[in-house]
DNA sequence: ATGGACCTAACAAACGTTCAGTAGGTACAT
DNA sequence: ATGTACCTACTGAACGTTTGTTAGGTCCAT
């Protein structure tokens, strides 16, 4: 592992944690056991250097939805799988979910042409062509956000859900909230079409 | 309006955009046109002051949602009028969404707690009776989560949204997003109970 | 004359950033 | 083979600014 991927690595946790300026530039060259000036080696500024770390922590989620996509399974259960996989990705690598909250919390309007047009479009336009596939007479975008709000609020709402009367230990078991979330969409889905 | 309800209101608004350490008690001084002692004369330090004013911002949110629980309504009804206000709310006031947000985000478990019995637990159990009477033979806080996760979801991405394929104007009116996600829900709801 | 509300001015620490310099490697002309 | 030139990766020390916080004093209503 080169020095800038190890910094970048670094950086996508620690970021996660503190928020942009909760870390300093200090506390990341400690955390990579290098001297500040190394870091402003491989990167020209801070905010360079976070940018980069959003589209690293990005660059690998990619391919874990091929799969998915690519196998020849029905529409209904492309939607089980798809939903299956959010939950895992999100569940597994908590610093991205978070550096991904965080990034959809600052909605600046430039950051975020890049992450919709740069990082995500693609796994959105084949979540509304399946979207399509399975309620035609519905606004896709309408459908492919529910989706993925349904899947995202459960990893979202974790730590708050636990407070809450009614919580049960198996609500926080993915194949628990993917059955939930598919059921309830593939229900309403279904009964649109009929 | 006194000052220290005038620095907290200011607060919220700075915290929702800047986040804990993105707003410096010089900003916030000078937000409020007064002097960086003044503000540590009402608070003893910043951490206080960020707390008593996630506090604040939450204090006056708990009757908007009255009036639908309150309401004669159907059970199908109460729950398209409880989305409406939910949606409602967070479009009107973002910074509250924000600090929300934020405060998930942070996922303290010491404040987590204390978001969820003190500020939520009332309007969740609420909705939670409203599901079990919708359906019986679902898991209710599975439901309920649903329901505040579509309704959440819609705000949180509409600065993402734009940029993705398939946007249109009105899927940034209250009425349709509530719609959409009221008839998601009915559907799947009314299709488990049949 | 007492006390709450507020000020200016300062503190030490931490901040992002830069700069001059060095160790180690590669390439090339001599 | 050897000196020179140049490279990347890195260091230590410093730049000026901003940070949270506080001490000491002023104003004004009671």
């Amino acid at each position: 592992m080169s020095s800038k991927e190890k910094i970048l690595g670094t950086a996508i946790v620690l970021f996660a944690q503190k928020g942009y300026s909760g870390l300093s530039m200090r506390q990341l060259a400690q955390a990579v056991d290098m001297s500040v000036a190394a870091i402003y080696h491989h990167f020209p500024d801070k905010n360079t250097l976070y940018l980069e770390a959003v589209r690293f922590a990005f660059s690998d989620k990619e391919q874990v939805f091929a799969q998915v996509w690519e196998s020849g399974c029905s529409a209904e259960e492309k939607l089980g799988g798809f939903i299956r996989s959010l939950i895992d990705v999100m569940l597994q690598d908590r610093d991205f979910h978070r550096l991904m909250q965080r990034e959809i919390l600052e909605a600046d309007p430039e950051r975020m042409q890049l992450l919709a047009q740069g990082i995500f479009k693609r796994q959105f336009s084949l979540l509304m062509q399946l979207a399509t596939e399975l309620a035609p007479e519905q606004d896709a975008q309408l459908v492919a956000t529910s989706i993925i709000g349904l899947a995202k609020c459960y990893v979202e709402y974790q730590p708050l859900l636990k407070n809450f009367p009614g919580w049960k230990p198996k609500h926080e078991m993915p194949e628990v909230i993917a059955a939930h979330i598919t059921e309830l969409l593939l229900n309403s889905l279904r009964a649109k079409t009929a």
